[in-house]
RNA sequence: GCGGGCGUGGCGAAACUGGUAGACGCAAGAGACUUAAAAUCUCUCGGCCUUGGCUGUGCGGGUUCGAUCCCCGCCGCCCGCACCA
C-alpha cells in the first residue's frame, strides 16, 4: 500500500488553525493546575525574524508543550521589544514614521513566528511601544520616584555634536560617534538614574540561590558588581602650594597593610583637589584636559601610557607626621571608582611600580613570599602582588598581610584627624547606578515636568499617559521632542505656571526589565495585579542569547526588587531557571574590496566544489564571490538565512527539529542546508512508517500473525520515553533527537511487519503503543506531524491536549545485563549475567570464559574487578 | 593583564562526571529496487597491518585494575571584564 508523503503545506496550517480554533494554549489566571512560566526573550522587531529567533523559540517551544503535557498550568507568552534607535535611523534614512515601521514589522514577524507553529498564548501580546504598556513603566517610575530608587545628577556623557544625542560607550569608536564620525565631547549633562547600588550587596549575595542559571553567568554578574573589601584612609595635606583650601584628601584601598611601601598620592583628573589646583595653575589645567580627552578612546587605554603630574601639594602618612608624600594628578584613576583617589605602593603593585620608576619615585619593599629571605628580598621590574610576610613596616614587621590589614584597619579607625576618624573599613563596589536618560524619540517619554518656581514634578498619575507625539519631524540631528512646536509646553501641575516637560526618554532596557511580570495580567490598569504575578513569578525556564548575561538579567533583577519596594508584586528573582543559547552563524558573502565591498545573502548565490575547494557563484551573474567569515547571522552583513523559505519548502517541523538536532542547545551551530535534508528525512520517515502500519494495527487483533518480539518493542518504548524524559527536562534536545532516531530505527522492522499484514497480536499491541509513545515524544519538537500521525492512528482529541504517558519501571530494567570483561583493561569479552548476579557469581562466571581462560594460560588472576551492572576487569 | 570555558572521525556530536570511545545524524562509497530518476531499503565508513590484532579523545608526564573524565606541565582556540586602587 502505497502511502502519500506527509505535506506540512497542507498539514500545518490545518492544524494552527484547529489549535486556535480550540484555545489550546489560552492560559488562565484561574487555572488550579501547578504552574509553570516558560519565557524566551522578546524579539526586537528589526523586520524580518530570522533562524537565530527559530531556534530560540523552538526551544522554549519544547519546554512549554511538554510541561503541558506533564500537567502544568503553561504560561508562554510572546511580545515586542519595540523601543528602540533602529526605529528612528529607519525614520531618518526611509522617510517612515517609527511608529509605522515598528508596528509594520511586528505584523509580519508575527506571521512568520505563527507559521512555525508555537504553543503561545498570543491574547496577551503586547509591544513596549504600545501606549497601554509604557504608560504602566510611567506609573512605576513615578513609584521608584516616591521610593527614592530615581534621582537626578550632573553626568559625564559622550555627545556626539553632530547628531545632538548621547552616546552609549559601545557606539564611540576611536573616540568618534559611529554613526557621525564627529569626535566625541564629554559633556556633563543633569540625567536620571535608577538606584541599582542600593542592592549592591542583595544582587550579589542572591546569585548563590539562582543554582538553574549557568555558573557562567552567575561569575560574569558577580565581577560586574565588583565588590571589593578595603579601607577609606584620610591624609592630612602638609603643603597645599597655594592650590587649594582642603585640609585633607580621602583615599580607597584595599591593601592598608602595603601602607609602609606609600610613595605617592594620585587623584583623578577630575577630583575636587585636581580641579582647584587646575584652576590656580594653567600647566596641571591643561594636563587635566589632556587626561579628559584621552579618557573618551576606550582602545586606546589599553596602551595609554600611566602618566602623572605633580601637583606641589604634600600629604602626611597617616602613621608618621614626619614623613610627607607627593601628590600626582595621574591619568590611569579614575574618577566614579573608589574615591577618585589613591596611594601609590610601588613593590606592591604593578602600574605603581612603572610610575614609581617613571618619576623616580621610592620603591620599598613592604610584604615578601613567606619563605623568601628577607635580607635579599628586593623588587626589580615585577612587583610582588602576593600575600606574605610583612617587612620595613615599622610595628607590622613579622605579621601576615592579613592580620597587617586587621592591624592598620584598628589603629587608623581608632586614631582621628581632625574630628573624624583617619580610617574606617569600606566595601566599595564596581557597580555604578544606571543612567536611564535618552535625548531620543523612540522611547519611554520620563514623566516629570520641569517648572522655575517648583523645580522638577512629577506629572500627577491621573494624567498618565505622557503620550509621545506622533507629528515628529526626523529631518534635522537631535531629539524631535525637543523641537517639537507644543508637546513640551505645558502648565505645572504644582502651581499651574508655564513649564515644560521632560524630552528625556528612557533606556529601552528599562522596557525589558519588567514585560515577563506585565505578561502574568497585561490587561490590568496598574503595572502588575500583585496576586496575578506573585503566582508566576519567577519564570520557571528563561531563554535567551548570552548576549544579555549581564545588563538585561541584572536590570531586571534589579526592577523586580523595585517593584517588590513599591508593591507592585513579592518575590525578588525574576527568573528561577536560566537558559543561554547558542547563535546561529554562517559564512559571509562579499564582492568587491574596501568601501565599495557589498554583502550577498545566501540566497543569491549556490557553492560549487571544485577539487576539493569550495567557490561561491552568483546566481545571476556566475561573477564568484568571495567566501568570508562564519559570523552570527545579522542584517548588516546579510548573512541571514529566512526561515520563510525553509518553511515554505520543508515545514515548520522540519525547520524546528533539525534547529534542535545534532549540535548542545548552548553552543552555536552554523546552518547547513544538508541538514535541513536530513530532518525532514525524519519528518517523512516518521510519517510513513506510522501510516503503513496503522491500519493493520487496528485490524491485527482479529487474525493470527508472524511471531514477533513484543517485548523488546514494549522495553524500548519505555526506555526511550524515561530518557527523553530526562533530556527535555535538562533542555537537552540534541540528545532526545539522538535517542529519537534510535527508537525508530529499531521500530522499522517491526512496523514492518505489521503493514505487511503479518503482526501476531502481542506484537501489534506492543507496537500500538509503542507509536503512541513516539507520537507524544515528538510532538514537543514536530507538533504538526504529531497530530497528524495522532489522527491516522485514531488517537482521542489532539497531540496538544493529551497528556504525557508514563514509563513502567518494569520495562525499563533488564533481567540480565551484558558486561565487558577486560583483560588488564582491555575489553576481550561480553557477559550475559542476570542482574542481580553477585560478585561471586560474576567471577565465576567470567573465569568460564574462554577468553579468559586463553588469558589466564593456566594461572591464577591477580585480581578481579567486578563493578556492578557495569564492568569486569581481571588483572592477569 | 584578570576571570571563565573549550580541544574527541571528513563534519555536527555522544559517552550515565573514573568503567565497552565515536551512540545518533550529516557527508562519502558500494549494492538492491527501477526503463530511468526521485524516493526507499541493505552494507561499509578513526588510523595502521594479512584473518586477529595494534593504535587512537591537542601535546608530555602522573595517579589508578581501568583516564575523554582526576592531578602537574605545555600548546592552540573561544568568551567576558578590562587602568577597579
Amino acid at each position: 500500500m502505497a502511502t502519500e508523503r506527509y505535506n506540512p503545506r497542507d498539514a500545518e496550517p490545518r492544524w494552527q488553525a484547529k489549535w486556535n480554533e480550540e484555545n489550546v494554549f489560552l492560559t488562565r489566571n484561574d487555572d488550579p493546575r501547578e504552574k509553570y512560566y516558560v519565557l524566551e526573550m522578546f524579539p526586537y522587531p528589526s523586520g524580518r525574524i530570522h533562524m537565530g529567533h527559530v531556534r530560540n523559540y523552538a526551544m522554549g517551544d519544547v519546554v512549554a508543550r511538554y510541561k503541558r503535557a506533564r500537567g502544568f498550568n503553561v504560561l508562554h507568552p510572546m511580545g515586542w521589544d519595540a523601543f528602540g534607535m533602529p526605529a528612528e535611523n529607519a525614520a531618518m534614512q526611509n522617510k517612515v514614521h517609527p511608529k509605522g515601521w515598528t508596528y509594520e514589522n511586528i505584523a509580519t514577524m508575527r506571521g512568520q513566528l505563527k507559521s512555525m507553529g508555537l504553543s503561545l498564548d498570543w491574547s496577551r501580546e503586547f509591544a513596549t511601544c504600545d501606549v497601554e504598556y509604557y504608560q504602566r513603566q510611567q506609573h512605576l517610575f513615578l513609584d521608584f520616584l516616591e521610593k527614592g530608587l530615581v534621582y537626578r545628577k550632573q553626568s559625564k556623557v559622550n555627545w556626539d555634536p553632530v547628531d545632538h544625542t548621547v552616546l552609549a560607550n559601545e557606539q564611540v569608536i576611536d573616540g568618534r560617534g559611529w554613526r557621525s564620525g564627529a569626535l566625541v565631547e564629554q559633556r556633563e549633562l543633569t540625567q536620571w538614574f535608577f538606584r541599582i547600588t542600593d542592592f549592591s550587596q542583595d544582587l550579589l549575595d542572591s546569585l548563590d540561590t539562582l543554582d538553574q542559571w549557568p555558573e557562567k553567568v552567575r561569575l560574569m554578574q558577580k565581577n560586574w558588581i565588583g565588590r571589593s573589601e578595603g579601607m577609606l584612609i584620610r591624609w592630612e595635606i602638609a603643603e597645599n602650594a597655594g592650590l587649594t583650601g582642603e585640609k585633607d584628601v580621602t583615599v580607597y584601598t584595599t591593601r592598608p597593610d602595603t601602607l609602609f611601601g606609600a610613595s605617592f598620592l594620585a587623584i583623578s583628573a577630575d577630583h575636587p583637589l585636581a580641579k582647584d589646583a587646575a584652576a590656580q595653575n594653567p600647566e596641571i589645567m591643561a594636563f587635566c584636559e589632556e587626561c579628559r580627552r584621552a579618557g573618551t578612546s576606550l582602545a586606546a587605554l589599553e596602551t595609554a601610557e600611566k602618566k602623572g603630574m605633580d601637583t606641589g601639594i604634600r600629604v602626611r602618612h597617616p602613621f608618621d607626621a614626619n614623613w610627607e608624600l607627593p601628590v600626582y594628578v595621574a591619568n590611569f584613576v579614575l574618577m566614579d571608582y573608589g574615591t577618585g583617589a589613591i596611594f601609590g605602593c610601588p613593590s606592591g603593585d604593578q602600574r605603581d611600580l612603572d610610575f614609581a620608576h617613571k618619576y623616580d619615585l621610592p620603591v620599598v619593599p613592604v610584604v615578601m613570599p613567606k619563605d623568601a629571605d628577607a635580607a635579599t628580598f628586593a623588587i626589580g621590574d615585577e612587583a610582588y602582588v602576593g600575600d606574605g610576610v610583612m617587612i620595613n613596616s615599622r610595628f607590622l614587621d613579622g605579621l601576615s598581610t592579613e592580620d597587617a590589614f586587621e592591624t592598620v584597619a584598628t589603629r587608623l579607625s581608632a586614631a582621628t584627624l581632625g574630628n573624624a576618624p583617619q580610617g574606617e573599613l569600606k566595601v566599595n563596589f564596581r557597580l555604578r547606578d544606571w543612567g536611564i536618560s535618552r535625548q531620543r524619540y523612540w522611547g519611554c517619554p520620563i514623566p516629570v515636568i520641569h517648572c522655575d518656581d517648583c523645580g522638577v514634578v512629577p506629572v500627577p498619575k491621573a494624567d498618565l499617559p505622557v503620550k509621545l507625539p506622533d507629528d515628529v519631524t526626523f529631518d534635522k540631528p537631535g531629539n524631535p521632542l525637543d523641537r517639537h512646536p507644543t508637546w513640551r509646553h505645558v502648565a505645572c501641575p504644582h502651581c499651574g505656571k508655564d513649564a515644560r516637560r521632560e524630552t528625556d526618554t528612557m533606556d529601552t532596557f528599562v522596557d525589558s526589565s519588567w514585560y515577563f511580570a506585565r505578561f502574568t495580567a497585561p490587561w490590568e490598569d496598574n503595572p502588575t495585579d500583585p496576586a496575578a504575578a506573585n503566582a508566576w513569578l519567577p519564570v520557571d525556564q528563561y531563554i535567551g542569547g548570552i548576549e544579555h548575561a549581564i545588563l538585561h538579567l541584572l536590570y531586571s533583577r534589579f526592577f523586580t526588587r523595585a517593584m517588590q519596594v513599591s508593591g507592585h508584586l513579592d518575590v525578588k528573582e525574576p527568573f528561577k531557571g536560566l537558559f543561554t543559547q547558542g547563535m546561529v552563524v554562517h559564512e559571509t558573502y562579499s564582492r568587491g574590496e574596501g568601501a565599495r565591498r557589498e554583502w550577498v545573502t545566501p540566497a543569491e548565490i549556490r557553492i560549487e566544489e571544485l577539487d576539493g575547494k569550495r567557490r561561491a557563484l552568483h546566481l545571476e551573474s556566475g561573477e564568484e564571490i568571495a567566501i568570508g567569515s562564519i559570523e552570527k547571522m545579522s542584517k548588516s552583513k546579510k548573512n541571514v538565512v529566512d526561515p520563510d523559505d525553509i518553511i515554505a519548502s520543508y515545514g515548520a517541523d522540519t525547520a524546528r527539529f533539525f534547529v534542535l538536532s545534532d549540535s548542545p542547545p548552548d553552543r552555536d551551530v552554523i546552518w547547513s542546508e544538508a541538514g535541513v535534508e536530513g530532518a525532514h528525512r525524519f519528518v517523512q520517515r516518521v510519517w510513513r512508517l506510522v501510516s503503513e502500519a496503522a491500519l493493520s494495527l487496528k485490524t491485527a487483533e482479529s487474525r493470527p500473525g508472524e511471531e514477533g518480539d513484543a517485548l523488546a518493542v514494549s522495553q524500548i518504548a519505555h526506555k526511550t520515553l524515561k530518557a527523553v524524559q530526562a533530556d527535555y527536562d535538562k533542555l537537552a534536545f540534541n540528545k532526545a533527537v539522538a535517542r529519537i532516531y534510535e527508537f525508530v530505527n529499531a521500530l522499522a522492522a517491526p512496523l514492518a511487519t505489521a503493514a505487511a499484514g503479518k503482526a501476531s497480536p502481542e506484537l501489534a499491541s506492543a507496537l500500538c503503543e509503542a507509536v503512541g509513545i513516539l507520537i507524544r515524544i515528538v510532538a514537543p519538537m514536530t507538533p504538526h506531524l504529531a497530530e497528524e500521525c495522532w489522527r491516522e492512528i485514531g488517537g482521542a482529541g489532539l497531540v496538544a491536549t493529551s497528556g504525557w504517558p508514563a514509563y513502567q519501571d518494569s520495562l525499563v530494567a533488564d533481567n540480565e545485563v551484558t558486561l565487558p570483561v577486560q583483560i588488564n583493561g582491555k575489553k576481550r569479552a561480553d557477559l550475559t549475567i542476570a542482574r542481580d548476579a553477585d560478585q561471586s557469581a560474576v567471577e565465576a562466571a567470567v573465569l568460564a570464559l574462554e577468553a579468559v581462560q586463553a588469558a589466564l594460560a593456566g594461572q591464577r588472576p591477580k585480581k578481579i574487578i567486578v563493578v556492578p551492572q557495569r564492568i569486569v576487569n581481571v588483572v592477569v
